[in-house]
DNA sequence: TGCCTCTACCTAGTGCTACCGAGTACCACT
DNA sequence: AGTGGTACTCGGTAGCACTAGGTAGAGGCA
Protein backbone atom coordinates (compact mmCIF):
# COMPACT_ATOMS: atom_id res chain seq x y z
CA UNK A 1 0.00 0.00 0.00
CA UNK A 2 1.44 3.68 -0.79
CA UNK A 3 1.70 6.19 1.23
CA UNK A 4 -0.78 6.43 3.94
CA UNK A 5 0.85 9.15 6.17
CA UNK A 6 -2.03 12.14 5.10
CA UNK A 7 -4.82 10.03 5.88
CA UNK A 8 -3.35 8.86 9.01
CA UNK A 9 -2.79 12.18 10.62
CA UNK A 10 -5.34 12.73 13.54
CA UNK A 11 -6.30 9.18 13.69
CA UNK A 12 -2.86 7.37 14.15
CA UNK A 13 -2.85 9.56 17.55
CA UNK A 14 -6.33 7.81 18.73
CA UNK A 15 -4.85 4.10 17.59
CA UNK A 16 -1.88 4.72 20.15
CA UNK A 17 -3.94 5.92 22.65
CA UNK A 18 -6.05 2.64 21.82
CA UNK A 19 -2.92 0.15 22.23
CA UNK A 20 -1.64 2.25 25.55
CA UNK A 21 -5.60 2.01 27.45
CA UNK A 22 -5.17 -2.14 26.70
CA UNK A 23 -2.41 -2.05 28.69
CA UNK A 24 0.36 -0.67 30.09
CA UNK A 25 3.18 -0.58 27.65
CA UNK A 26 6.01 1.01 25.67
CA UNK A 27 7.26 3.20 22.61
CA UNK A 28 9.04 0.41 20.87
CA UNK A 29 6.42 -2.38 21.24
CA UNK A 30 3.34 -0.05 20.28
CA UNK A 31 5.47 0.51 16.80
CA UNK A 32 5.88 -3.08 16.66
CA UNK A 33 2.51 -4.07 17.34
CA UNK A 34 1.15 -1.01 14.60
CA UNK A 35 3.32 -2.62 12.02
CA UNK A 36 1.70 -5.90 12.70
CA UNK A 37 -1.42 -4.38 12.43
CA UNK A 38 -0.75 -3.29 8.49
CA UNK A 39 0.60 0.01 9.52
CA UNK A 40 3.92 -1.44 8.30
CA UNK A 41 5.42 2.14 7.38
CA UNK A 42 5.44 3.55 11.06
CA UNK A 43 8.75 3.99 12.48
CA UNK A 44 9.59 4.42 15.86
CA UNK A 45 10.42 8.30 15.31
CA UNK A 46 6.61 8.93 14.69
CA UNK A 47 5.54 6.47 17.77
CA UNK A 48 8.25 8.19 20.57
CA UNK A 49 6.53 12.12 19.05
CA UNK A 50 3.06 10.90 20.13
CA UNK A 51 3.70 9.21 23.20
CA UNK A 52 6.23 12.91 24.05
CA UNK A 53 2.60 14.73 22.57
CA UNK A 54 -0.13 12.86 24.96
CA UNK A 55 2.61 12.75 28.12
CA UNK A 56 2.94 16.99 27.62
CA UNK A 57 -1.09 16.78 27.46
CA UNK A 58 -2.03 14.98 30.42
CA UNK A 59 -3.30 12.23 28.78
CA UNK A 60 -0.90 9.19 30.05
CA UNK A 61 0.95 8.11 33.02
CA UNK A 62 4.68 7.16 32.39
CA UNK A 63 6.73 4.88 34.40
CA UNK A 64 10.57 4.15 33.54
CA UNK A 65 11.43 0.76 34.27
CA UNK A 66 14.67 -1.34 33.65
CA UNK A 67 14.51 -4.05 31.11
CA UNK A 68 16.25 -7.61 30.60
CA UNK A 69 17.07 -7.21 27.21
CA UNK A 70 18.35 -3.90 26.71
CA UNK A 71 18.17 -0.12 27.85
CA UNK A 72 15.31 1.18 30.47
CA UNK A 73 11.80 0.82 29.14
CA UNK A 74 9.08 3.54 29.79
CA UNK A 75 6.16 2.59 30.14
CA UNK A 76 2.86 4.54 29.38
CA UNK A 77 -1.39 3.79 31.00
CA UNK A 78 -3.59 6.02 30.13
CA UNK A 79 -5.14 8.21 33.02
CA UNK A 80 -9.25 9.54 33.33
CA UNK A 81 -8.37 11.98 31.13
CA UNK A 82 -6.60 9.84 28.47
CA UNK A 83 -9.27 7.71 28.59
CA UNK A 84 -12.49 10.39 28.44
CA UNK A 85 -9.93 11.48 24.96
CA UNK A 86 -9.89 7.59 23.85
CA UNK A 87 -13.80 7.76 23.63
CA UNK A 88 -13.84 11.07 21.90
CA UNK A 89 -11.39 9.80 19.64
CA UNK A 90 -13.62 6.87 18.43
CA UNK A 91 -17.02 9.03 18.26
CA UNK A 92 -14.70 11.25 16.06
CA UNK A 93 -13.87 8.01 14.53
CA UNK A 94 -17.21 6.96 14.04
CA UNK A 95 -18.54 9.85 12.80
CA UNK A 96 -16.79 10.70 10.15
CA UNK A 97 -16.01 7.13 8.69
CA UNK A 98 -19.89 6.43 8.83
CA UNK A 99 -20.11 9.90 6.77
CA UNK A 100 -17.59 8.97 4.09
CA UNK A 101 -18.39 5.51 3.93
CA UNK A 102 -22.13 6.90 3.20
CA UNK A 103 -20.53 9.05 0.39
CA UNK A 104 -18.84 6.38 -1.27
CA UNK A 105 -22.07 4.30 -1.18
CA UNK A 106 -24.58 6.72 -1.58
CA UNK A 107 -22.76 7.94 -4.96
CA UNK A 108 -24.17 11.01 -5.98
CA UNK B 1 -19.23 17.41 16.47
CA UNK B 2 -16.06 18.43 17.38
CA UNK B 3 -13.02 20.08 15.85
CA UNK B 4 -13.07 17.13 12.80
CA UNK B 5 -9.67 18.90 10.99
CA UNK B 6 -6.53 16.40 11.73
CA UNK B 7 -8.99 13.25 10.41
CA UNK B 8 -10.06 15.13 7.62
CA UNK B 9 -6.52 15.74 6.21
CA UNK B 10 -6.17 13.02 3.54
CA UNK B 11 -9.72 12.44 3.30
CA UNK B 12 -11.63 15.75 2.38
CA UNK B 13 -9.39 16.04 -0.93
CA UNK B 14 -10.61 12.26 -1.79
CA UNK B 15 -14.14 13.27 -0.98
CA UNK B 16 -13.56 16.66 -3.31
CA UNK B 17 -12.69 13.82 -5.82
CA UNK B 18 -15.50 11.54 -5.60
CA UNK B 19 -18.15 14.42 -5.97
CA UNK B 20 -16.89 15.63 -8.87
CA UNK B 21 -16.35 12.19 -9.86
CA UNK B 22 -19.75 12.05 -9.75
CA UNK B 23 -20.93 15.56 -11.84
CA UNK B 24 -19.52 18.23 -12.95
CA UNK B 25 -19.72 20.77 -10.32
CA UNK B 26 -18.09 24.02 -9.18
CA UNK B 27 -16.37 24.80 -5.77
CA UNK B 28 -19.36 26.87 -4.23
CA UNK B 29 -21.49 23.69 -4.70
CA UNK B 30 -19.46 21.46 -3.60
CA UNK B 31 -19.41 23.20 -0.02
CA UNK B 32 -22.80 22.75 0.06
CA UNK B 33 -22.85 19.65 -0.44
CA UNK B 34 -19.92 18.50 2.11
CA UNK B 35 -21.91 20.35 4.88
CA UNK B 36 -24.95 18.59 3.76
CA UNK B 37 -22.63 15.05 4.22
CA UNK B 38 -22.48 15.97 7.60
CA UNK B 39 -18.91 18.23 7.57
CA UNK B 40 -20.71 20.79 8.55
CA UNK B 41 -17.50 23.01 9.20
CA UNK B 42 -16.25 22.56 6.01
CA UNK B 43 -15.57 26.23 4.59
CA UNK B 44 -15.32 27.67 1.16
CA UNK B 45 -11.47 28.36 1.39
CA UNK B 46 -10.89 24.84 2.55
CA UNK B 47 -12.62 23.32 -0.89
CA UNK B 48 -11.33 26.11 -3.41
CA UNK B 49 -7.49 25.30 -2.18
CA UNK B 50 -8.37 21.42 -2.96
CA UNK B 51 -9.73 22.41 -6.48
CA UNK B 52 -6.58 24.81 -6.97
CA UNK B 53 -4.20 21.22 -6.02
CA UNK B 54 -6.17 18.69 -8.09
CA UNK B 55 -5.87 21.14 -11.05
CA UNK B 56 -2.37 22.24 -10.47
CA UNK B 57 -1.56 17.82 -10.02
CA UNK B 58 -3.84 17.62 -13.62
CA UNK B 59 -6.71 15.41 -11.98
CA UNK B 60 -9.28 17.66 -12.93
CA UNK B 61 -10.89 19.46 -16.60
CA UNK B 62 -11.86 23.05 -16.00
CA UNK B 63 -14.42 24.68 -17.93
CA UNK B 64 -15.71 28.52 -17.02
CA UNK B 65 -19.80 29.10 -17.34
CA UNK B 66 -21.01 32.28 -16.76
CA UNK B 67 -23.98 32.00 -14.01
CA UNK B 68 -27.54 33.55 -13.84
CA UNK B 69 -27.41 33.88 -10.30
CA UNK B 70 -23.71 35.44 -9.15
CA UNK B 71 -20.70 35.55 -11.00
CA UNK B 72 -19.14 32.65 -13.27
CA UNK B 73 -18.81 29.50 -12.31
CA UNK B 74 -15.45 26.65 -12.74
CA UNK B 75 -16.90 23.85 -13.45
CA UNK B 76 -14.52 20.71 -12.39
CA UNK B 77 -14.79 17.14 -14.30
CA UNK B 78 -12.42 13.92 -13.55
CA UNK B 79 -9.95 13.31 -16.29
CA UNK B 80 -8.23 9.47 -16.72
CA UNK B 81 -6.00 10.48 -14.14
CA UNK B 82 -8.13 12.28 -11.68
CA UNK B 83 -10.08 8.43 -12.27
CA UNK B 84 -6.97 6.32 -11.27
CA UNK B 85 -6.37 8.59 -8.24
CA UNK B 86 -10.02 8.52 -6.66
CA UNK B 87 -9.69 4.69 -7.09
CA UNK B 88 -6.69 4.68 -5.21
CA UNK B 89 -8.04 6.72 -2.41
CA UNK B 90 -10.60 4.19 -2.06
CA UNK B 91 -8.60 1.60 -1.47
CA UNK B 92 -6.19 3.54 0.81
CA UNK B 93 -9.74 4.45 2.88
CA UNK B 94 -10.88 0.92 2.68
CA UNK B 95 -7.17 0.05 3.79
CA UNK B 96 -6.82 2.69 6.62
CA UNK B 97 -10.26 2.19 7.54
CA UNK B 98 -10.35 -1.53 7.95
CA UNK B 99 -7.60 -1.86 10.36
CA UNK B 100 -8.64 0.75 12.43
CA UNK B 101 -11.91 -0.92 13.02
CA UNK B 102 -9.85 -4.10 13.45
CA UNK B 103 -8.06 -2.34 16.33
CA UNK B 104 -11.65 -0.80 17.86
CA UNK B 105 -13.05 -4.73 17.84
CA UNK B 106 -9.88 -6.54 18.41
CA UNK B 107 -9.29 -4.74 21.29
CA UNK B 108 -5.72 -5.78 22.34
C1' DT C 1 -29.30 55.71 -5.54
C1' DG C 2 -27.49 53.19 -1.74
C1' DC C 3 -27.38 49.04 0.88
C1' DC C 4 -27.86 44.37 1.92
C1' DT C 5 -27.80 39.38 0.89
C1' DC C 6 -26.71 35.48 -1.64
C1' DT C 7 -23.74 33.66 -4.85
C1' DA C 8 -18.94 32.66 -6.34
C1' DC C 9 -14.02 32.73 -6.35
C1' DC C 10 -9.11 33.80 -4.62
C1' DT C 11 -5.03 33.80 -1.47
C1' DA C 12 -1.21 34.81 2.09
C1' DG C 13 -0.40 33.07 6.29
C1' DT C 14 -1.06 29.64 10.46
C1' DG C 15 -1.03 25.38 13.19
C1' DC C 16 -1.03 20.69 13.56
C1' DT C 17 0.65 16.25 12.32
C1' DA C 18 3.37 12.32 10.58
C1' DC C 19 7.79 11.58 8.90
C1' DC C 20 12.98 11.88 8.22
C1' DG C 21 17.52 11.48 9.78
C1' DA C 22 20.84 11.33 12.87
C1' DG C 23 22.32 10.59 17.38
C1' DT C 24 22.79 8.21 22.12
C1' DA C 25 22.89 4.13 24.84
C1' DC C 26 22.13 -0.56 27.02
C1' DC C 27 22.69 -5.54 26.46
C1' DA C 28 24.03 -10.22 24.49
C1' DC C 29 26.68 -12.98 21.58
C1' DT C 30 30.71 -13.95 19.04
C1' DA D 1 36.27 -5.36 19.63
C1' DG D 2 32.45 -5.67 16.68
C1' DT D 3 27.73 -6.60 15.37
C1' DG D 4 22.87 -6.59 15.93
C1' DG D 5 18.61 -6.07 18.44
C1' DT D 6 16.47 -3.12 21.80
C1' DA D 7 15.03 1.59 23.31
C1' DC D 8 14.60 6.58 23.53
C1' DT D 9 15.42 11.68 21.85
C1' DC D 10 15.12 15.64 18.92
C1' DG D 11 15.70 19.25 15.19
C1' DG D 12 13.94 19.84 10.90
C1' DT D 13 10.59 19.02 6.77
C1' DA D 14 6.36 18.65 3.95
C1' DG D 15 1.63 18.38 3.45
C1' DC D 16 -2.90 19.41 4.66
C1' DA D 17 -7.14 21.80 6.44
C1' DC D 18 -8.14 26.09 8.13
C1' DT D 19 -8.15 31.34 9.05
C1' DA D 20 -9.26 35.62 7.67
C1' DG D 21 -9.39 38.54 4.86
C1' DG D 22 -10.36 40.23 -0.06
C1' DT D 23 -12.91 40.87 -4.97
C1' DA D 24 -17.11 40.72 -7.65
C1' DG D 25 -21.78 39.70 -10.06
C1' DA D 26 -26.91 39.65 -9.55
C1' DG D 27 -31.25 40.60 -7.28
C1' DG D 28 -34.21 42.77 -3.71
C1' DC D 29 -35.59 46.57 -0.86
C1' DA D 30 -35.80 51.12 0.93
Amino acid sequence: MDDLTEMLKGTLEGCVLHIVGGEETYGYAITRRLNDLGFTDVVEGTVYTILLRLERNGLVDVTKRPSEVGPPRKFYALNDAGRRELERFWAKWQYVSSRIDSLKEGGR
